[in-house]
DNA sequence: GGGATTATTGGACATTTGCGCAATAGCGTC
DNA sequence: GACGCTATTGCGCAAATGTCCAATAATCCC
């Protein structure tokens, strides 16, 4: 293996260490298939990581992170709150094509197991939650939504989120992922007392 | 150990499983640990599953199943279609308390590992957005209720409290127990048209 | 009471896991 | 070019896990 500098090859890691959580699930990701994923010895991983629980949590993190970094970056190009929500609802959804939910799913249900892994996932949603409450709360201002508890309503709109994505995940053929937007949508219409279609229909070009 | 008849050792099997479950959760729940919370021997219970997939997945029926029966009945009860649905909220609100909501977690993650898990758990969530879905239909057909789509909205508020249960169970200082009550029915009334309040205040005795 | 049936035992076995450690080898410095 | 630092190796270890099986003992039937 090429002797590479602590920073990069720390970056290495926990890349190989994603690549294999995507393909297998974090529950089911052992030290030695990172060192195989990264063509190097299992030693090496822990000369950087001290135990399992801190590497998959700094790989679900980088994973997520940058999730919620590129969906967050979208929803500030929007030029009304309307605009963003669509840009969030647009971005959350594509995102999960990659089987980036998966990922979610076990992170909450290690999170009991996984101290590090905990803190990371509960830091992360309230970020998603905080997102979406900024929106609504621009939103009211702006008296383009009617909400008398951003707080709830955002805690609401990512759980049913969440909710269905779990569905089209768990189960593929009870929830599609046309379904998943379709509906989440409509939910945060609904929410947000909007016209139906607000969210769901394409203005023209 | 006592020699017992097949099918009560078997339902003494799948009891223990179950309280291993609930306490050290799925993934982390082995034929010794289920042995020892028997206070048998690890062969007996290969002796009744073919392999621990089985053993699982049918615990998990026993336990979410129970939990499906338990408020449906309670539902049944309701006189019109309003009280069906506080009673509802009410069923699978308690249910909650003794951490049956962890088991979900696990099962949904486990879902994509374990086939026969993964098919009981579709087939259980499946029943409860029925369930939710004919009381909307009988709702709307009384008038009671606002709703374009039953099956959307049944498929709404099941996964709205799935996500609020999660966030609950994965991250307890994020969102309480009393949040979710409060906001998983406050987000009915606003799916369904209700009247604020008519899902959270008590009617006089 | 004796024999057949089968519930139950308890350990063997191969595999896998996270982790540690002495040895090795690549890189920078003088 | 020699030396020191450390990135990297690769095996060893103990613990845990699912599965299997021959032996044992309890129950039932005649």
């Amino acid at each position: 293996m090429v002797r590479m500098n602590p920073d990069d090859r720390r970056e290495a890691i926990i890349a190989a260490t994603l690549a294999v959580m995507q393909r297998q699930g974090i529950a089911a990701t052992t030290v030695r298939d990172v060192a195989t994923e990264l063509g190097a010895s299992s030693g090496l991983i822990h000369h950087y990581m001290t135990s399992m629980d801190e590497l998959i949590a700094a790989a679900f993190e980088r994973s997520a992170g940058a999730d919620l970094l590129t969906t967050s970056n979208l929803v500030e190009q929007g030029q009304d709150p309307l605009e963003q929500l669509r840009f969030f609802f647009d971005s959350y959804t594509r995102s999960d094509g990659d089987s980036g939910m998966q990922l979610w799913l076990d992170a909450w249900a290690e999170a009991a197991r996984r101290p590090e892994l905990r803190q990371i996932s509960q830091r992360l949603n309230k970020a998603w939650q905080q997102l979406i409450c900024s929106i609504i709360e621009g939103g009211v201002r702006a008296g383009l939504m009617t909400c008398l508890d951003p707080v709830a309503a955002a805690w609401r709109i990512l759980s049913l989120l969440d909710g269905l994505h779990l569905q089209e995940v768990a189960h593929s053929d009870s929830v599609t992922g046309a379904q998943v937007t379709k509906w989440s949508r409509r939910g945060a219409e609904i929410e947000l007392g909007l016209p139906l279609g607000t969210l769901t229909e394409r203005e023209p070009s």
